[in-house]
DNA sequence: TATGTTATTGTAACTTTTTACAATAACATA
DNA sequence: TATGTTATTGTAAAAAGTTACAATAACATA
């Protein structure tokens, strides 16, 4: 329950405060596995700290990634997802039941930098999304 | 007004029928450049065809991205934006000003190749959004 | 530890998106 | 053209997400 507090120095740093509602957020995401919505962020910290409220969490989780310390994706159905930050990657989905499988930035590199010297944007360093059919979903169409 | 009816094979082709809703949604994205929200198509289209409801929108939308005729991509804050569909493209889109800057996708073909050989996925070929900072809005914060 | 500043929260209201289901209308067939 | 099937729609309600602003509380400073 106190593994929030690992992460007090991030945001002093930047002159922001450690408060109940970012330890209980940062604490449901630190301990899921794989992404949640907002709400299931929302319903497991409420449990914890009674009294935390909707807006809160969706402002906190806005917040937290603009920030670094967690990283959001989006669904194929167009709704974002969250996560804790651990190392950069990004993410590819299983479109029918999904599955997540996880793509090192390496892999990207190139693409990056081809994209920063055509376009002419830069900091093109946010978490990707692509979607796709996962094995176990493609046995079950191949297979009958 | 009656550029919706060329999308009727397509439709009939696969066993659904065109509507006068669907034409009116087809038609506004069909002269609108760029991306529009749902609230912008059902507004523009309502104003064409005044009784057209919210949730027929939402489900029109889906409905035909899914088959084709229309191509959807996320924005930044997760939600779905939506343009008549041409040749396959990806966007980067500027995460401040949200200028868009089309990316041809044969400029992801390798990538493509390289994530479905490592991770067993299939059919990775939707829409990919990636986000950075368009050289407009780099001027604004270097220059001062 | 007490105090002041201001970042952060909860409240209330609103907008956007989704769902279930009965009513409707598109269109294949006769 | 008339008819039946069923894809599609509108209705009503709920769920999810956003906004503005006053109240609160974190924490730097004394």
């Amino acid at each position: 329950m106190t593994c929030g507090k690992s992460y007090i120095p991030q945001l002093h740093a930047r002159g922001f405060r450690m408060t109940p509602q970012r330890m209980a957020i940062l604490h449901v995401l630190h301990h899921a596995d794989g992404h949640l919505s907002p709400i299931e962020v929302f319903e497991r910290a409420n449990y914890d700290l009674p009294g935390l409220t909707e807006p809160t969490v969706y402002r906190t989780l806005e917040f937290l990634t603009e920030n670094g310390l967690v990283c959001s994706a989006h669904t194929a159905s167009g709704h974002l997802t969250y996560e804790i930050a651990r190392e950069e990657h990004h993410h590819l989905i299983c479109r029918k039941c999904g599955a997540e499988f996880n793509i090192e930035h390496a892999a990207l590199e190139n693409i990056y930098d081809e994209l920063e010297a055509s376009s002419g944007y830069r900091f093109i360093d946010s978490h990707v999304t692509f979607f796709g059919v996962c094995p176990e979903c493609q046995k079950l169409h191949s297979g009958g």
